[in-house]
DNA sequence: GACAAATTAAAACAATTGTTTTAAACATCT
DNA sequence: AGATGTTTAAAACAATTGTTTTAATTTGTC
């Protein structure tokens, strides 16, 4: 009977895979349960027999892809306290870029999340308090670096708002960027090079944001970047 | 018979004007003709009587929305040549800023481009050439004020990127900023503030990377936002 | 191998979509 | 007023959606 069940039916986890495809790549509502079952090789009364129905199936395939993203690739990977204010904002964004742009089952959860930003259904709220908050605390403690004690928690708001607004522009805008730049690369290469480019602008403007001292000389500092470039590629193609 | 087509029943304008707020408000492809004919209080065959398709109709209200924004609210009004860098600027993202976040029929047209930017349809192209690329020229075009002769393509392209994105994550990610701070406004004094900000954040990063020089002082300006607040609402509450 | 449960397959269902048909209502002109 | 062309209204159509039903097949256990 049911004593051990081995192998929940492979059926199911073929689902899960391929609804986790397609619904990050194309969303909950532009997806139908019969492109899932046809990409997944099952008939389409099994959405309904392992999962009660497509939202149930959606649900399934968001707190698994959360699993896989907190435990393997969550954005606070690296960053710890010691860490200088600049290397954090840089891990951070790179990470962001790297979850919302890279193809890959890892980063399924990112894109599933940016996506209900813009176009929510009922799993929004719950992705709010497991990932955008938290995800946001640790921006705003990183800016707020920059910030200084004196900083308001609206300009602390709205800088984090700018740094986020980049990173998501090449995700929401891909169609366009695509046809504007159609050099423009999204391979590791291409996302480093964002990366690279969103860190500097958000350093420089959060540079000169912080209340007026001793920061003069050294917000002038191009070698901040350097810093953050050298040991990681730095001789790119 | 058809010697003078008066009064081109006034049907077809409400569903113009219908389908404009519609479609606007929730993009083509969750848009129902039977919506719009209801909000237009018009039979469903209308739709396919005057226009002849829902995609048609769409056509319609793109070029109609287009006439709207370049007679009266193109993002050029007010940014001749002579005026300084930073007022350009600031008046090319409140421009921006308010055509996608505030409602009315003259905003219409830069809501529909935002959503084809993410979520396309047959009529993107046409509008990448009529709208996008004219208003990234404008943009670049400011952009390169601020980095000088010397700015590679490359850079001024990511700055100007930077700086859309900025703007269009209020619109993009509306519902999950609505939920994250609630006491957020999207009234014109809210966009105002807004605007300010993303104005700021930009001019702070641009004048850091311009090339070294000069702007060492300069770019420690505070006076520069102040200049442009000033003379508009310098007191607001 | 036989029986029971779990799984799969095919077909059908109900609801919604854009579109079309059909006829009634209206307007215009002689 | 009557004929003619234009516009509206109601209903039906075909296609697509998520879901369910029904029966066939496979699997596990004795």
């Amino acid at each position: 009977m049911n004593r051990h069940k081995i192998s929940v039916s492979e059926t199911r986890q073929r689902l899960l895979v391929s609804a986790g495809e397609v619904f990050a790549e194309q969303g909950f509502y532009n997806t139908t349960v019969r492109d899932i079952c046809r990409r997944a090789g099952v008939n389409i009364a099994a959405v309904n027999y392992y999962f009660h129905s497509k939202e149930e199936l959606y649900d399934a395939v968001c707190t698994h892809s959360l699993d896989l993203a907190v435990n393997k690739y969550s954005p606070t990977l690296g960053i710890t306290e010691g860490t200088a204010a600049q290397e954090r904002l840089h891990t951070f964004i790179r990470s962001l870029l790297f979850s919302i742009l890279e193809k890959g089952q890892p980063f399924w959860h990112e894109k599933l999340v940016t996506r209900e930003m813009n176009n929510p259904t009922m799993a929004l709220d719950s992705m709010v308090e497991t990932t955008i908050k938290p995800r946001n605390k640790l921006l705003s403690s990183i800016v707020k670096d920059f910030l200084g004690k004196g900083a308001s928690e609206e300009l602390i708001r709205q800088c984090c708002l700018s740094i986020i607004g980049q990173c998501l522009h090449y995700h929401y805008a891909q169609p366009v960027i695509q046809r504007l730049y159609p050099k423009q690369k999204f391979s590791a290469e291409g996302i480093e090079t964002i990366a690279d480019h969103v860190t500097r602008f958000s350093l420089y403007a959060l540079q000169q944001f912080k209340p007026r001292g001793k920061q003069i000389m050294e917000c002038r500092a191009d070698h901040s970047m350097a810093a953050i470039r050298r040991g990681k590629n730095s001789s790119k193609h």
